[in-house]
DNA sequence: ATTACGATCATCT
DNA sequence: GATGATCGTAATC
């Protein structure tokens, strides 16, 4: 668990896996966003707790889903502690570019808001030790307010990270895990 | 290359 | 009744 603006970086190269009956889709993460509770008027929290955004409240590792433009299923997973607002939104994973084409290639919809996504099931997150080469920081895409606070990243290079890209603000290079120390920030993710 | 628009509906005011 | 954390297509530069 962790802050999303540490988290959403963080999560890139890990796996998106979706188990349902008798095969397994796995997708590597390549861009996220951040969006934080309060003083972040782009994020669904800002408005405070509702019904839709239970999840973004509640435990951290769930799934926040929630329709957009009504036809397009977007994937979040909340960072905070229970009762703190945040997370971060898948916005593409293997071949699949963008967050609506992301849940449909991977079969997710509304049934699998609240999960768990820190353990084997359903739908879960996996870390298999790839570290991306660089991630660059841009603006967040598809909104209006709070547009320009510098919460999307992706992994350089990929051919599925959505458009518009936007300018590069910063770049950074990933430190493995063995030579990092013992400060670890991302959300639990089972490993292989 | 960039900009504009319509589809379609759960959620909230 | 208005509003989107989108996407594909079409129009225009």
């Amino acid at each position: 668990m962790g802050l999303p603006t540490t988290v959403a970086p963080a999560l890139l190269g890990k796996l998106l896996i979706r188990r349902q009956r008798g095969r397994e889709l796995r997708a590597r993460i390549v861009e996220t966003e951040a969006y934080l509770g309060q003083n972040d008027a782009a994020a669904h929290a800002a408005a405070g707790l509702t019904a839709r955004t239970a999840a973004l409240f509640g435990p951290p590792g769930r799934a926040y889903i929630y329709l957009i433009y009504g036809m397009h299923w977007c994937l979040n997973v909340s960072t905070l502690p229970d009762g703190q607002a945040g997370g971060v939104l898948f916005r593409a994973a293997g071949d699949w570019s963008g967050p609506g084409r992301l849940t449909r290639g991977l079969d997710i919809g509304a049934g699998l808001n609240g999960w768990d996504l820190t353990r084997p099931g359903p739908l879960f997150l996996a870390d298999d030790g790839y570290l991306p080469a660089s991630i660059a920081v841009t603006a967040r895409v598809g909104i209006r307010k709070a547009a320009q606070l510098p919460y999307r990243y992706f992994i350089e290079g990929e051919a599925a990270v959505s458009r518009p890209r936007g300018p590069v603000l910063s770049r950074f290079h990933p430190i493995a895990p063995e030579r990092r120390g013992r400060v670890y920030s991302g959300i639990p993710c089972h490993g292989h």
